[in-house]
DNA sequence: CCCTAATAGTTGAACGCTCAACTTTGGAGG
DNA sequence: CCTCCAAAGTTGAGCGTTCAACTATTAGGG
């Protein structure tokens, strides 16, 4: 327990602002969105990105990216979002291995539906309670971070190959 | 879809930087506690919280204000955390409507033995990217926003009651 | 005093997410 | 070619969270 550098009154309050923040945040989209739409907040954001897409379809494996989602769960997500009949699912016709998800007519008059309200949210809880060069300075400690989230060793990676594809090291045999 | 502004460029950057870090750091920090303690982050925060409480002890209602979480989440977390023998419950003594929770010695001693780990990741991801100064910045924008978000109407409030104990306004007869 | 309302907490069902298999398809090297 | 491995998705079980009841206890106002 003496290793690490424990955290000081400062950065405990840093943290926990964080959290709270993240928390308290995510928890007032998703009861608005879940009264106001029927959906939860990461339903809203798949057809959102889907939306925004050429011929509103794009790959599993690309939605998966733009929604910063696991394969798993955006194929659960999907799931249900065909079952409401919000997206389609069709198999690639050059690579099989691939799935193209796309927004129905029906699930974009959802989004329309459901993105004044949802819009308005994120104004208010984020973007209201700071000025103009606040929120900049935000996106760029924001920024910051996410540049040290994306390359983690600690990730969900490909499960490292046995001898391939790694720099040996110096202290290696 | 024409009443609220849009999200200009920049307002959508920093709305998604924020989403992708708190989710990215959210789940970093539950898989390091998971794969090392074997217990989400939400569970670590309720055993840190009741350590330093005075005889490790807090009422259900004032560990749920400092962990941040509903009355259901709680009582189902320390439900999960007694059935490990980390927490034990008892009804407290003047008033019987309230339930202390009690960090047991081998609750304590698991928390111990996550808390370098944890500590570590927190300074990781969190405080090894960013300066002293920016950190400090940092925290005073999430500060800003959670005291916004601290009064929000939309959150899930005790149902308004029907006649009394609200202000009549002007406008009402 | 009694009746009402507020406070504190619990419970079960529904739902979303994680993790670890598993299937299928496409390439690459021998 | 044929084998092997990587890439792309899907699935089911287990778990945590939410939401809407529901119980129990205390405090307040006629």
């Amino acid at each position: 327990m003496d290793g690490a550098r424990w955290l000081d009154d400062d950065e405990q309050r840093t943290w926990r602002a964080f959290l709270w923040t993240s928390r308290l945040l995510n928890e007032a989209l998703d009861r608005q969105l879940q009264q106001d739409a029927g959906m939860p907040h990461a339903y809203y954001m798949i057809l959102a990105m889907l939306s925004e897409s050429p011929g509103r379809t794009l790959a599993m494996s690309e939605l998966a990216r733009t929604v910063c989602s696991s394969p798993s769960r955006l194929s659960h997500a999907v799931k249900r979002l065909e079952e409401r009949g919000w997206v389609r699912r069709a198999k690639h016709p050059e690579d099989r291995r691939t799935t193209l998800a796309e927004l129905t007519d029906e699930g974009f008059a959802v989004l329309a539906a459901a993105a004044p309200g949802h819009v308005e949210a994120v104004r208010r809880h984020l973007f209201d309670p700071l000025t103009r060069a606040e929120s900049a300075h935000l996106r760029d400690l924001l920024f910051t971070l996410l540049a040290g989230l994306a390359d983690d060793p600690s990730a969900p990676a490909p499960p490292q190959p046995e001898r391939s594809r790694r720099r040996r090291s110096p202290e290696e045999p």
